[in-house]
DNA sequence: GTATCGATTAGC
DNA sequence: CTAATCGATACA
């Protein structure tokens, strides 16, 4: 279940530090059936992760550039995942600082490509155990007061706009910006 | 092999 | 709006 990554904390330990972020935005992605899964197409390279046991990272290359997060949520052999689309920051400040190049801490981690960048992901962590000791997610959930979980279309897709499978965590009255983010798609 | 498009982002 | 340019698809 996508929404119960909501509040936990992503955390990556790594040679420059720790960075770790509160996980407020996800999507959801499923098998062959879901359109606008990358497991559409059945099993390639890139999408192996998906295919493999839970619990692990599924990280792909989006656009040639961007390194986007996912947790892998299904049974080995059946497609699923979690996109994390955005964190509020925790730990490793000035490392996400550097990484992004960006002073302003929301700039930080507004988006999968911003995640991934901040994070210091490498193509490497595609397939890692989140049960390990570099990547990994934790168990409590924070959830501010008052604040809602809402269920919108994912972003960035053309086909599967019928599904609500994006889940992002809202505090009433403050962010507006995080329930339409502006896009519809292309 | 070529052409085209994306679960994106920053910058005109 | 476009460039960045990897990985996958469709097609010759």
């Amino acid at each position: 279940m996508a929404r119960a990554l909501l509040g936990r904390t992503l955390v990556h330990d790594t040679a420059p530090g720790t960075v770790s972020g509160r996980i407020v935005e996800v999507e959801a992605y499923g098998d062959e059936s879901d359109p606008a899964s990358h497991a559409r197409p059945g099993p390639t390279r890139r999408n192996a992760s998906m295919y493999g046991p839970p619990g692990h990272a599924y990280v792909y290359r989006s656009h040639g550039i961007h390194l986007c997060f996912n947790v892998v949520t299904g049974r080995s052999g059946r497609a699923a995942a979690v996109l994390v689309r955005a964190l509020e920051p925790i730990r490793g400040l000035a490392t996400m600082a550097r990484r992004r190049g960006v002073g302003d801490p929301r700039r930080w981690t507004p988006g999968p490509g911003c995640v991934g960048e901040a994070l210091g992901l490498d193509r490497l962590d595609d397939g890692r155990d989140l049960t390990g000791e570099a990547l990994w997610i934790t168990r409590l959930r924070v959830r501010h007061p008052g604040e809602r979980i809402v269920a919108t279309p994912r972003i960035g897709i053309r086909v599967g706009r019928e599904r609500l499978w994006r889940f992002v965590l809202v505090h009433p009255g403050e962010d507006r910006g995080k329930v339409t983010d502006g896009r519809v798609g292309r």
